[in-house]
DNA sequence: ATGCAAGCTAGATGAGTGTCAAATTAGAGC
DNA sequence: GCTCTAATTTGACACTCATCTAGCTTGCAT
């Protein structure tokens, strides 16, 4: 096991981007996304992820958790394999128990394109404000949304 | 318009959590959180998300959204729904046209829950430094992977 | 009132997805 | 070799979801 090579999702763009703030995703780049997003937008690899994470030594065996769930084996196997064919974690086999650990920098990457725009320091961005500027514009604008 | 009542997912949980790897989620968390990551988990959603965010004054109207796809107008609706409802998003009427901003609170929500663990001041814990930490460990273990 | 445009709703349809039971592969130990 | 356990693969089924067309509602302007 331990594959390297299905390692996907490089959220390819521009590199500036960090947030989705920053400027208008372009339709490649949200395809990219979703497909991570879609990998952990389920609840039962939420608690994948966040059991690896949080087991001693930094990994868990398929064993320890499919004991946490009402699913059966070959359903967790499943989601094992959705979430290690996103690249989100590893997986290496020592002996007769498969161990899974996380990726920490494509949860890194997801995060930082929710969170807020950032500079060159690393600093949130406090940038236009998104509600006061609206509630502070005209409420019934001159005629001219489009565009 | 201007619906506050639909309003939702509190990610409801103990109020220590900011980060998935802080303590294991529960059954009822990561169905909470898997609702919200489902709305942003689709491409078309994921670039109105951003579209919106970046457009001046922090909101836009339906008719600059729909111009940047190429699916049609219900289609559009249908996706602003889903966002406004898992609260990402808040929606006005004013005069023929519609606008949507986005709700940075449950975006910022999300980038913390899939950041790195932090102290009380904010902070990254660098913690037990899960990739190090198993490479260090004994490859073969004694024989006791269930707890 | 009448006409027009913006946007939403309703219903249908085809693709995608989570789950399970059964079968299969991979190691460890006798 | 044989057997037992861990884990994955396969195939089937039910359910969800993204999309479309057609029709409807709302507001502005003539």
């Amino acid at each position: 096991m331990l594959k390297q090579e299905d390692r996907k999702g490089d959220l390819a763009g521009p590199e500036c981007r960090t947030s989705l703030a920053c400027e208008p995703l372009s339709a490649r780049e949200a395809e990219d996304v979703s497909v991570l997003l879609k990998a952990i937008a389920d609840p039962v690899r939420l608690r994948l992820l966040s059991l690896i994470a949080c087991h001693e030594g930094g990994e868990a065996c398929v064993c320890d958790l499919t004991a946490a769930f009402d699913v059966t084996g070959p359903t967790i196997s499943h989601h094992l394999k959705v979430l290690r064919e996103a690249g989100l974690i590893g997986s290496q086999r020592r002996g007769t128990w498969v161990y899974y650990w996380i990726n920490p920098a494509m949860l890194a990457r997801l995060s930082a394109l929710l969170g807020p725009r950032r500079n060159a320091a690393g600093d949130p961005v406090t940038g236009p404000d998104p509600r006061s500027a609206a509630a502070g514009q005209p409420l019934i604008p001159g005629r001219e949304p489009r565009r």
